[in-house]
DNA sequence: TCCCATACTGACACCGGGTGTCGATAAGGT
DNA sequence: ACCTTATCGACACCCGGTGTCAGTATGGGA
């Protein structure tokens, strides 16, 4: 028995207390929250933790491909523990609630484009937001 | 002759010495560009205009739909007058040159994916970036 | 088990993009 | 020309995010 269910939060990182807390409250949430919304319901749990700490530990996540980050239009970061498999999401405008969609055919679409204006190394963002069925009414 | 070069650069305001400065660079350039990198541009060309009046110009003009905005990495906000029809963007990482593409086939897929979800008002973000042929020498 | 080099933490100061305020100024109808 | 109204822009301010650095926890040796 090796005795780690939770073996590093970050890759090639130590694992923390911090970290460990970071890592089990995205696995607990379903949207995209901010970092300040983390550290807020952490505090509200009883962890102490320092902001400062939260942005970093988030970062580094992002980093390792371990969540995904988006730019809300306000500029602000939201991060979400995703699947691993390369997707896009359908995010609700009004509650935040977040569908993970794959779209092979805009993958390829953007690689052919961008080979055809002679582009390498491409990347691309995909994000789709309307309002979900149970805000419309 | 109703004299009106430039009727409104800014519908439904006022046209001013400083929105057609603005307004003016916009068309020139072809890239996009942030904020202050248009307001130090048009003070190198002896342009009297403040930074506030160019943020809510620009700000404006992106409301009205006449420019286009882009969200950097940095969470700055860049603008770019662009063609009136619906298209995304091809970016290069390196110099920031801009390619309008289009891609009816992702508009289809994205409204498709969004209603199977039961979303609605849908609307969507499209944004290729690599690296162009001139950088990668 | 103790020790120590190393990594991590977090309070705090700071940075920089962007916005609110408000007196000064320009626009344009009459 | 005059007056009402929109606009301008210097400045203070807001806030998300980062750099710093002294203090603390960690875990691999001895």
């Amino acid at each position: 028995m090796v005795s780690e269910s939770r073996p590093t939060v970050v890759p090639g990182q130590r694992s923390t207390r911090q970290r460990a807390a970071i890592g089990d409250l995205l696995d607990e949430l379903d949207d995209f929250r901010s970092a300040q919304d983390i550290h807020e319901e952490l505090r509200r749990r009883g962890e102490g933790i320092g902001l400062t700490t939260v942005y970093r530990t988030l970062q580094a996540l992002a980093d390792a491909g371990e969540i995904d980050v988006l730019r809300t239009t306000a500029g602000e970061a939201s991060y979400r523990r995703c699947s691993d498999t390369h997707h896009h999401h359908l995010v609700c405008r009004v509650c935040g609630r977040t569908v993970e969609v794959e779209g092979p055919a805009v993958e390829h679409w953007a690689e052919k484009v961008a080979v055809e204006h002679g582009f390498a190394e491409i990347d691309h963002t995909v994000e789709i937001i309307g309002t979900c069925s149970g805000c419309r009414s």
